[in-house]
DNA sequence: TCAGGATGTGATTGGCCGAT
DNA sequence: ATCGGCCAATCACATCCTGA
């Protein structure tokens, strides 16, 4: 039936118990449909759309055999035992299952999961009605909108730490600082010049994790007083601007004189085997075009701001001795590490900071993520700005600068409306922050002024002894 | 043997668009 | 011009698998 299509590779199809397609004709219908107009990415397909509409048939396919089971006197698995599974599609859905079904998932998940998860639903009993598959939409509607799931919206706020919890996390939680050193983090400067970026960024997860060596220019290129911008493209694939400060460059040199020379050293052999397996992007060499970062392929001068992050991920340069030269700045066994290792490293430092202790310990409610890492930016640069607005009212020149409009900027934001999220949090922890805008980085930093770590230094010399 | 990949799924973020 | 709902995109994390 689906022959004639030309389907791509590990397109998903929703099969009966006997492996037949009969039963859920319309529900592979219109993901092949979806497919073929690009109405979702197929990796989206995959990931949801199918996930979340096979969930409900089997639903419904239970409701209709706990149905003709109670209709024939018998136990719903005495009755499924001998029937199998009703042969329903998902076009017989009513509106009493859609009801059942929320009720059931919301013991079971959060709001905000099944409200993701119903508007998968509701897109296809919409094109249900449009296809005239169903004469009638079974989802419950006022005028446009989905009384299903209306009423019952969560607030959002932001999570976000002080200065003095963010510092601590920094170095306690992710260098390790008052730890033992068999718990330490195996590169606890990387870890820390990784967090520390975050924090004094707004940076995203992965759009640090995956930032280039180049990119980050080293503390002598950063004019003293001042910040250096280079642009980054994120989520949405949207470009801004990022701001690096030289408390943050002086943290990215220290782990980049020691952690990284070293990690890179000792992987070479995973190098060249990834390399003979043609597993990397190997550029001719770094550059800069019209002053941002740039890499030479095939004879050409690429920004890196037009690379993906998979190519970020597997980019090297082989240096004139032979040696491979990852492209990132953040690297594990030669490469960037995987996301899981970030995680990871979150994970372990929220349970060092926990088992420590102290007045700067995050509050317990937060689950310090790299994310909230990103809301701390927010929050502390909305308070730090606002404040410096108040100081300054009559200079006319601010009147022009926007605190939330500035902020937007900074995380990339798209629509002021995702900004607004945050202010709500920065007018009431204003009065907290005096001097935000001024010491933000600063107040981050631990212990630089008499770098490198001596424990560090101290690990260095012995490994190339 | 173990880091890292693959997979599964719950939770959160934020672009977009229509109603007001 | 603004606001809030919709919902795709992304983050987060656990578990199982695999190849060097």
């Amino acid at each position: 039936m689906f022959d004639d299509r030309g389907l791509p590779d590990g397109f998903p199809f929703v099969v009966d118990d006997d492996g037949g397609v009969s039963g859920c004709r319309y529900l592979n219908q219109y993901l092949l449909d979806a497919n073929e107009q690009r109405a979702f990415d197929l990796v989206n397909i995959r990931r949801f759309h199918v996930y979340h509409l096979a969930r409900l048939l089997r639903f419904v396919r239970r409701q209709r055999a706990q149905c003709l089971a109670e209709l024939a006197g018998q136990s719903l698995e005495d009755w499924m035992s001998v029937n199998g599974e009703p042969r329903i599609d998902l076009t017989q859905t009513t509106r009493q299952d859609l009801i059942g079904y929320r009720d059931g998932r919301q013991g079971a998940v959060e709001f905000t999961t099944l409200d993701t998860e119903m508007s998968c639903l509701s897109s296809f009993f919409r094109y249900a009605v449009t296809m005239g598959w169903i004469s009638t939409n079974p989802f419950p509607r006022w005028g446009n909108r989905n009384t299903l799931m209306s009423g019952k919206r969560k607030v959002r706020q932001a999570r976000f730490l002080t200065a003095d919890q963010t510092a601590h996390f920094l170095a306690a939680g992710l260098r390790g600082d008052g730890s033992d050193t068999a718990s330490r983090p195996a590169a606890s400067e990387r870890d820390y010049a990784y967090g520390l970026l975050l924090a004094a960024t707004g940076l995203r997860r992965e759009e640090g994790a995956l930032l280039l060596d180049n990119e980050i220019p080293p503390l002598a290129g950063i004019p003293h007083d001042g910040v250096h911008v280079f642009d980054r493209t994120g989520k949405m694939g949207f470009t801004r601007s990022i701001y690096v400060t030289a408390e943050v460059a002086k943290a990215i040199d220290l782990y980049r004189q020691t952690e990284r020379i070293a990690l890179v050293r000792r992987h070479q052999s995973s190098l060249r085997n990834h390399r003979r397996q043609g597993r990397l992007l190997v550029v001719d060499g770094l550059t800069r075009l019209r002053g941002q970062p740039a890499v030479i392929m095939n004879g050409h001068a690429r920004p890196t701001l037009a690379m993906t992050d998979e190519d970020r991920a597997r980019a090297v340069r082989i240096l004139e001795d032979g040696c491979i030269e990852p492209l990132g700045l953040f690297v594990a066994r030669g490469l960037p590490p995987v996301l899981a290792y970030w995680n990871e490293l979150f994970s372990d430092a929220r349970d060092r900071v926990f088992e420590l202790g102290g007045p700067n310990r995050p509050p317990a409610h937060i689950s310090v993520t790299p994310h909230t890492l990103r809301h701390t930016f927010a929050v502390t640069m909305l308070a730090g700005l606002m404040q410096e607005g108040q100081h300054r009212a009559g200079d006319p020149y601010l009147l022009l600068a926007n605190p939330v409009l500035t902020v937007k900027e900074l995380l990339g934001h798209h629509s002021i409306a995702a900004t607004y999220h945050y202010l709500y949090a920065a007018e009431t922890w204003q009065g907290e922050v005096p001097r935000a805008l001024r010491s933000l980085a600063a107040g981050l930093v631990g212990h630089t002024t008499q770098d490198p770590h001596p424990s560090v230094q101290h690990r260095y010399v012995e490994e190339e002894a």
